[in-house]
RNA sequence: GGGCGGUUAGCUCAGUUGGUUAGAGCGUCUCGUUUACACCGAGAAGGCCGCGGGUUCGAAUCCCCCACCGCCCACCA
């Protein structure tokens, strides 16, 4: 077969993809004994299309992946795409917005269809994209977050944690999303500078800084440090305010929480609207009152300011309060930090709702456990930090969610759900009975209807190692496979092998897998957690669609091939913990992807028509030879060390230098002198015949170490080679240790 | 506020436990059309290894301080 001059990689990329996916080789090696080696593959959002860090994650993935396959370890690596709750509504309803309609207009039901019609849409793009990129997963086992089985397993988590009684449902202050309008957990927030005012006003007997006026409505306290002398005697105390709604009481409390060198040490403690405030509160048994609502709105006990904003009210209060000279001095250009909503990035009101919760203290202990003791290996280390830290200050887990894509709680109401959306004054005191409600996976029966609330989509994607496994596995399932004399998967592939993520969700997913994978299967779900880097521009910003900073994988592919965009991938993965991505290393790969489709085809051609029988071999006749072989051997014991360690830039520039500098800037060189054109009447025979052997006997060897990084050209090249004994497939060939 | 990481050639980065003249790719310059490849070959220029101290016979590498950039965590209102 003739190889053209240069090397076209969107046309075999196109043609060797199907090939693999019909080989049946992405599926585990039934034969194959070995400890399996598993990946679940993080699952993408179905909110859109994959980006950089996408490329870089699967490509890492997809290179431990292909070579544990040639190890001859059976291995698996499940697909699979995450629902992403309030993200992928968000961008449904940014979707109907244009379109003029809103979530609620449509109603839940049909809501959810259209999430649904998203969901099949972009779940068949991110897959189509994954392929593109030469991933080498079992597609037969592609699961999703919200498939039947998954849904299952998410309930039965539910219940098991009720069960344990590690689940309650309570009133509490919790962060709120006025856009999308839900609750969060705190891991769903971010915090960001920002600039504001911070305003000095007069407070009956005390002046005190706050950067929320507004508030002020909902205040029932003042809060002094203990040890502050200036309050001393005031604590214990009650004191008229004179207010812009007119007078209202507050009594003054000592709480250690607050800090005395802040403004003048006193602060105004408005517990419905601040998480601090809240627990000030229940400590020192005060009063709750709720002004803000759940779209973020000042409520009807708000006189005057019913209906405004919280900005609105603020400027409206404020010059109020101006007219009233309650306003001591401003200070301008305050810099602070404001929570807002992760995917939405509106502005969070802390607000009083009633929520479902998850006891964490229990829950995290094995799981800090198997972090310290090594059971469970981080690399980079650093990242054991952070996620140690986490579970040693952790804190209940809100876990329903106010929106309609997801699963809802496994929970059934007898007289209809008691609203978590309350805009009335607070209640701690009136919360529903357990006799209110029950929690099953089925119906109870006639009466029940079943919550309104969804589970953060955190909770599912907690237990992905081992729910796209079948878990949780039936007894049915168990025999039919006993019958067989068959493991079943869970049986087989649990616990994973590696889990490679980004460093943004350790502790929004790493965490929760590993208490999870401890909590439900008694077992840590991986041994080691890979955090790759993360992708950045050339000027160290992240990638961004919305800024315009991103750039698509699938044009980098279009531009320079699968196996240059993983190379180029693979090479900038040195060890540090971002990448500056340059498309420059993307065009150095592509340059090698091509000389490596020459160096075929000059070996072909000094082969004239040779046919290799009988085992490989490589043998020394000269010091060329001898040179070429040491540094092979080097190159391997070096290749495989960095692959074992997770550095892949090191092991990418390794091969590459071997292959361009030594290979073919010297070895093949010489072989024009060792196989001489054209061959003359009294040539070497032997020296001719070895020759050939061992050009082909490295081309193979470097095919094979290249294979996991560049899958698609050296399988090309593979498949022309006149190698005795071949295999059908680069991909199933032995591995060069 | 706490913690972590980065700072090496014009650009993107290596530099494994401290040890000769600090390496690669891209870019720049010079030369070269041989049986693969001009997406090629041979060669060259280019670096107070962020700043300032310290340890050492010897520091890009170990310690301390500072600066700038980035990330994670956080109930300073």
């Amino acid at each position: 077969m003739e190889l053209s001059k240069t090397y076209n990689p969107q046309e075999v990329e196109k043609k060797i993809y199907p090939l693999w996916e019909k080989s049946g080789y992405f599926g585990p090696n039934e034969k194959a004994d070995g400890e399996p080696f598993v990946i679940a593959i993080p699952p993408p959002n179905v909110t859109g299309e994959l980006h950089m860090g996408h490329a870089l994650n699967n490509t890492l993935q997809d290179v431990l992946v292909r070579q544990k396959r040639m190890e001859g370890r059976p291995t698996l690596w499940i697909p699979g795409t995450d629902h992403a709750g309030i993200a992928t509504q968000y961008k449904v309803e940014q979707k109907l917005q244009k379109e003029g309609v809103s979530r609620f207009d449509l109603g839940r039901e049909k809501f959810v269809e259209k999430v649904w019609e998203w969901k099949d849409q972009y779940e068949a793009t991110i897959l189509g994209q994954l392929k593109k990129l030469g991933v080498s997963c079992d597609w037969s086992r592609t699961r999703f977050t919200m498939d039947e089985g998954y849904s299952k397993a998410v309930l039965t988590a539910f219940k098991h944690y009720w069960d344990k009684g590690y689940i309650y449902r309570g009133e509490r202050v919790v962060n709120w999303c006025p856009r999308c309008h839900t609750s969060l957990s705190d891991l769903e927030i971010e915090h960001e500078e920002e600039k504001t005012k911070l305003y000095w006003i007069k407070y009956g007997p005390f002046v005190l800084a706050t950067t929320r006026p507004e508030t002020k409505l909902g205040d029932t306290a003042v809060a002094v440090h203990p040890s502050d002398e200036r309050y001393r005697d005031m604590v214990g105390k009650k004191y008229m305010i004179p207010g812009v709604l007119g007078e209202f009481e507050i009594t003054v409390v000592a709480d250690e929480a607050v800090d005395p060198a802040f403004g003048s040490g006193a602060i105004k403690v408005t517990p419905a609207h601040d998480a601090t405030d809240y627990d000030i509160s229940v400590r020192h048994h005060l009063p709750m009152k709720q002004i803000i609502d759940t779209d973020g709105k000042m409520m009807e006990n708000c006189g005057k300011y019913v209906g405004m904003t919280t900005l609105e009210a603020r400027s409206a209060i404020v010059a109020d309060m101006a007219e009233m000279e309650l306003i001591d001095h401003i200070d301008e250009g305050y810099i602070h930090n404001s929570s807002q909503c992760y995917r939405c990035h509106s502005v969070i009101e802390p607000i009083p709702s009633l929520q479902w919760f998850l006891k964490m203290t229990e829950l995290v202990k094995p799981a800090i456990e198997a972090v310290k003791s090594g059971d469970i290996k981080i690399i980079p280390e650093q990242y054991a930090g952070t996620a140690l830290h986490w579970m040693e200050n952790i804190r209940d887990w809100c876990i329903s969610r106010q929106i309609w894509w997801g699963h809802r709680l496994p929970v059934w109401y007898k007289q209809g759900e008691i609203s978590n959306l309350k805009s009335q004054i607070s209640k701690l005191e009136n919360q529903p009975s357990v006799d209110d409600y029950v929690v099953s996976l089925e119906s109870p029966g006639e009466g029940y209807a079943q919550s309104e609330d969804v589970l953060d989509t955190w909770f599912s994607s907690a237990l992905w190692p081992f729910a796209t496994l079948g878990w949780p596995e039936s007894q049915e399932n168990k025999k039919l496979k006993k019958q067989e004399n068959k493991a079943t998967d869970l049986e087989r592939f649990y616990p994973n092998s590696i889990n490679i993520t980004d460093r943004g969700i350790i502790n929004l997913w790493e965490v929760r897998m590993i208490f999870s994978g401890l909590e439900f299967m008694g077992k840590a779900p991986f041994h080691t957690v890979y955090i790759n880097p993360t992708v950045f521009n050339r000027e160290g910003k992240r990638m961004s669609k919305s800024l315009g900073t991103g750039i698509d994988p699938l044009d980098l592919i279009a531009k320079y091939g699968a196996d240059a965009t993983r190379f180029g991938l693979c090479y900038q993965t040195t060890g540090t913990p971002d990448i500056k991505f340059s498309e420059d290393v993307l065009q150095m790969a592509k340059t090698f992807m091509n000389k490596i489709w020459n160096a075929t085809r000059f070996v072909l051609m000094k082969l004239d028509g040779y046919e290799q029988r009988g085992e490989l071999k490589f043998t020394v006749n000269t010091d060329a030879d001898r040179e070429i072989q040491e540094k092979f051997s080097s190159l391997k014991k070096f290749y495989n060390d960095n692959l074992e360690k997770y550095r892949f830039g090191q092991a990418a520039e390794e091969i590459y230098h071997f292959f361009w500098h030594q290979f073919c800037d010297v070895y093949i060189e010489k072989t024009k002198e060792q196989i001489p054109f054209p061959l003359p009447e009294n040539h070497d025979e032997k020296l001719v015949k070895d020759t050939k052997d061992n050009l082909l006997y490295v081309l193979k060897n470097c095919l094979i170490l290249l294979h996991p990084i560049i899958p698609f050209v050296t399988e090309e090249i593979y498949q022309t080679l006149p190698i005795d004994g071949k295999k059908e497939f680069l991909i199933v060939e032995k591995w060069t240790a």
